[in-house]
DNA sequence: CTGCATCCTCATGGATACTG
DNA sequence: CAGTATCCATGAGGATGCAG
């Protein structure tokens, strides 16, 4: 069974007319590292916690506190998640209550500019794509 | 049951030291907006997709044949997707054998540049993020 | 306070077969 | 050619309880 027979397109283009802003995959390897990358950012809890690091350390309940909806679970898994990809720091003071305090590493703070792009482009298309929903659900009926 | 008692946190701000740009979320609405198309673009196959249909319009299996590994099944389900939330265009010839013509709308082409962008991070960062993965990793026997 | 372990549910996504 | 229908495996994510 050849699961993936195929090196993938080589020169795959994307780029956006208005801005000049242009990607280019060369290979397979990057079509990895850009799903991978938006893997992690796609889920369903990261950026909410580096937005709440995004000015300053935090620590752990605080950022249950902050991130509303968020389980003890899944801010855990979320951290170390970010933590293990080199994006949030942890670092714990052994005291009784023990603290722990998390912020963002320099490749976590490089990262805030182009998701904070992508943010801005959803806060402010959000409408057109709820409008377009509701247009291809009215058709389907 | 309370499934959402708070309206989340107000003036919550994502930003970026060196280039100045700056995410700004003002209520539980825009987190929502953010989320809902992080969720979009972060799942395994959309931004596959809009890269395959960057340069020109495509037919159905010639986007399977570019896009390798994908199935049948989940190339129409992308492609729907990406149609409702009105980032696509579908173009049904009625010939035989039939013929469907996706496109970007001018809205999937907007998308573009802010994929773009955090694509190229990915790119230019996957290197360090595979890195400090291999050190955690490392860490953990 | 900061977690880990366990159990459970459900959505995502793959494989395969069938259809206009 | 361009799908739909069905079944199934996997993992994300929530609830709860326990621990250092």
């Amino acid at each position: 069974m050849e699961t993936a027979p195929r090196p993938a397109q080589e020169g795959t283009l994307l780029s956006d007319r208005n801005t000049g802003v242009t990607l280019e995959v060369h290979d397979a390897p990057q079509c990895t590292a850009v799903n991978d990358i938006l893997a992690r950012v796609g889920d369903k809890w990261s950026v909410r916690v580096v937005m709440a690091l995004t000015d300053d350390s935090r620590r752990f309940n605080q950022l249950r506190r902050e991130i509303p909806g968020i389980s003890q679970r899944m801010l855990t898994r979320t951290l170390r998640g970010l933590e293990r990809d080199g994006l949030v720091s942890r670092a714990v003071t052994p005291s009784v209550p023990p603290r722990v305090d998390y912020a963002l590493t320099a490749l976590g703070k490089s990262l805030c500019d182009p998701v904070a792009r992508l943010g801005n482009w959803a806060i402010a298309n959000i409408g057109k794509v709820e409008a377009a929903r509701a247009v291809y659900d009215g058709e389907q009926d």
